[in-house]
DNA sequence: TTGCTACTTTTGTGATCACAATCAACCACC
DNA sequence: GGTGGTTGATTGTGATCACAAAAGTAGCAA
């Protein structure tokens, strides 16, 4: 069973209230956000069922469900695995993340109220703690939170879900950058993002999340990172 | 079984080289492009699998594919059904199609050889000798078509599965607005593209692009269009 | 007529099974 | 020893079944 690398996915206690595909769902989602499956490697139904201790009905969907969001791929051979990364298209992700939240972000200034205002203030201030802790696996999440909790203020938000699916594509080999540029990652572009709330200024949001966004993967776009991605995209 | 108001697919030839799931996938993605689907109708499983004649476990595989593409949404009785719509959320998406697409072309730009760049021009003369025909089904396909290719020109294509998403949720609507603006799509802002792109000139292609989808679906926005749709949302 | 309750039906979920396509190891043959 | 074909195991696909939850319906009471 196990003539393949292994694969190691943290499982979750499953709660009753949720169906079995949604575990697996977000399960499966998680290994591949953190990185536990590694790109190129063939993914079957039985052997994740297996690993999961679930029938492989509820696998399949989920695996289907997570193709369709990009963050798996199906072969013609119709075998699953997690899409090799090449700097190219690390480059490309990146640029199409700029230019989706960006616009995001400038879309979802007209509605942000005091409410949701004190609610990006207390997650910047809890992002300020982490960092001061060293806790990059903590800044990764809250940082997210940040992005999604400033876009979703637009009540008819449809961009989400794309941006969604960029960060599950980009995720793996995000960690494997932030676990790099500790100590670049100086400037706490959220204030200025903040700033730009609190003023209306929706150019300056736009500049600000576009300079969170290129400096937390900028050192990710160095020659020598960008080749242990080919590396480990290689299996 | 037809209690609700009937639904009307149109079935094509099942080709035995494609799987049943990916097949029922195509045809009710197609039912759901062309408005077929009534949107805020509640869809079963069984029924749709009794229409297309097939066991309800691809349907339920292509269901789940579908709500992963924004297409259908599952409502919190795990209930399935075309999303509605509203004026805002028309105007966001409109305005994300605008962001990513002209992005999407900028970026594509480089990699423009000619031979994508004549396979652009036969695209472009097609969509002139539909729109001296009226055809307007026909235009609406190819204005697709032209816009996949030219975004596919890049060989590191990320952000085409995000702006097929977004068409898919616009489908139905389009439709309705570009049926009704027949006399008013005047100006070919292909030509205007394609000027561009020979000129390698990434900024007036984004202008072009940008033009082409705001004037695709400027009569769409007008007051009473906004209203009809949602007079049909509302089932 | 209106509101609630109990019952019946329908529906999604998930498990199991059958089958054809694919993959992997193996062996004969050049 | 390397190569091509063959056999056995594994896999994805799709059908069928069982079950619990949800929706729909009928009946009764106010």
């Amino acid at each position: 069973m196990d003539k393949k690398s292994p694969i190691e996915i943290t499982l979750t206690e499953r709660d009753d209230a949720v169906t079995i595909t949604q575990w697996v769902y977000q399960t499966l989602r998680n290994a591949v956000m953190y990185g536990q499956i590694l790109p190129g490697r063939a993914l079957t139904i039985r052997e994740l069922a297996g690993i999961l201790d679930v029938s492989p009905m509820p696998v399949r969907e989920a695996l289907r469900q997570l193709a369709a969001e990009n963050a798996l791929e199906i072969q013609g051979n119709r075998r699953v695995m997690v899409p090799k990364m090449t700097a190219m298209k690390f480059n490309e992700l990146c640029e199409a993340r700029i230019a989706i939240e960006s616009h995001a972000s400038a879309r979802a200034l007209p509605y942000i109220d005091t409410v949701q205002l004190n609610h990006l203030r207390e997650l910047d201030s809890l992002i300020d703690q982490a960092q001061e802790q060293g806790d990059h696996e903590q800044i990764s999440i809250l940082n997210q939170n940040f992005h999604r909790a400033l876009y979703s203020a637009n009540p008819h938000q449809v961009t989400l879900p794309l941006i969604e699916s960029l960060w599950l594509q980009l995720g793996p080999f995000m960690r494997l950058a932030t676990s790099k540029l500790e100590e670049h990652y100086l400037i706490d572009r959220h204030n200025e993002a903040m700033a730009a709330i609190e003023k209306k200024d929706a150019f300056a949001l736009q500049l600000a999340i576009t300079a969170d966004i290129r400096e937390g993967i900028a050192f990710a776009g160095t020659p020598e990172l960008l080749q242990s991605f080919i590396e480990h995209s290689g299996q």
